[in-house]
DNA sequence: CTCAGTGCTTGAGATGCATCAAGGCTAGAA
DNA sequence: TTCTAGCCTTGATGCATCTCAAGCACTGAG
């Protein structure tokens, strides 16, 4: 008989094949006893609270997580600068990937609401790889979605106006809530407006009064933090319109 | 006796093993069987013009590249929006990661000067990486650092004045020829005043006036394309004030 | 209930930077 | 030499967004 740590409670039911995430992990494509390796080496730590830390900045890199439930934000601390957010983690993503290679954690990862993870350990992972090039070859595209991902941000934070960059928000939340089930055009914002614009590189006052005027314009309605996009084309439309800021026009 | 092609001279000399950059590549810890392999993977295709394209948007993703001396600049066009900017690869650094896993290549790169690269066919990349644990590594690690320089400049094109923007661009770069051997004070800008705004999200304008005011303080000093940073240290300090945009002070 | 704290909205004014416009410098072609 | 084309600089002006300030709504504690 073993114990558990007080950490990880035992989720002895989850098991990765039966999990609705499944196809859209890194274990997408792994199959029989590769897939039974790596659900052997995760851990299902105990769910995070609202506003809980899962990694701090500095902590050693040791982790890759995946979110099963909730969301999560990765704010950035750097030096008299204040706090930046970088990301929002929704179900289904890979959460830590900046860590790799770099000796420690780049961010605090900061639970947004009730949120449940599971916890691949890097150095195992990588021997795994080592056996199976489906499971290699994943975590590499999954890195190079994510190298292009910081790509379209930084096009966006750079020379696209208030009303361009809350649109594109907008979208691509609806996008990414889209691709994993949820409605594409009604959901709740978990993280707060000052998230927002830390992210977006917006004031907070910008980011109030933007949702409000694309509320004004009917492209959305807004009740708190439940957000519904009426003219999800429109947003798109403003989202990737040539007339921003530098454009000549 | 084989032919070669025509866009692949005969650079016979060239080897990783004697190469200046080697313990700098993606080549670093590697040694006898696998350094041999390795080389005999890469192609050196002929020198790139001033101008001319390594790569085109779109076109399908097969290779890795690592810069051997010269200088390349990423440009991404999309759709209506201008292009932009959004890398700057020096020698010893490696280019294309950032088309992994994602079908084709995310955008232009274009020489900025004469410019030599290495190519690594990617897939015959996979292949080595199962047989060599330590060049997998190797990879991912690289891949995190590109990670964390993203996240880096997300953070600087969030927020802060044009000034500090500047100001982390030229200790960036600085700190980039110091790890190169390089001079970390007087380098040469292979890149226009468009390029340096495109990048760092500013007008051209805005960059040659604070090129303009740093030289009036005595913080570098300009000729053309010819830069000295004569005073490295307030440059970093400038880059890493508190009073941003957004910081309430 | 009141009170304090937090998050959000709204208004008024300040400002950093983009934009528009003009001119200078350099290199290459004729 | 002159002409042209890029690239860069400098000045004047306008505007998007930040900043400051005030107030509302909601929540939890006492």
């Amino acid at each position: 008989m073993t114990f558990v740590s007080a950490r990880h409670l035992p989720y002895v039911g989850a098991r990765c094949e039966r999990c609705s995430l499944h196809s859209r992990c890194l274990t997408m494509g792994l199959e029989g006893a590769v897939l039974a390796d790596f659900d052997a080496m995760l851990e299902r730590p105990r769910p995070l609270k609202r506003g809980e830390t899962l990694v701090h900045q500095g902590d050693r890199f040791a982790n890759l997580y995946a979110v099963r439930s909730g969301s999560l934000k990765q704010v950035v601390a750097q030096g008299e600068v204040r706090d930046q957010v970088t990301h929002f983690y929704l179900p289904g993503e890979l959460v830590g990937l900046d860590g790799i290679g770099g000796g420690d954690c780049p961010g605090n990862l900061v639970a947004l609401e009730s949120t449940y993870v599971c916890e691949f350990p890097f150095s195992r992972l990588e021997v795994l790889m080592q056996d199976s090039s489906a499971l290699q070859n994943r975590l590499f595209h999954t890195m190079g979605e994510e190298l292009r991902d910081h790509q379209r941000m930084m096009c966006l934070l750079s020379g696209r106006t208030a009303d361009q960059r809350m649109a594109s928000f907008l979208s691509g939340l609806s996008e990414r809530f889209r691709l994993r089930g949820y409605s594409p055009t009604c959901f709740y914002l978990s993280m707060s407006r000052g998230d927002i614009g830390s992210y977006l590189g917006l004031a907070i006052e910008t980011v109030s009064r933007v949702l409000g005027r694309f509320q004004q314009q009917q492209l959305i309605t807004l009740e708190g933090r439940q957000v519904s996009l009426v003219a999800l084309e429109k947003l798109r439309r403003i989202a990737e319109e040539g007339a921003g800021r530098h454009s000549g026009g």
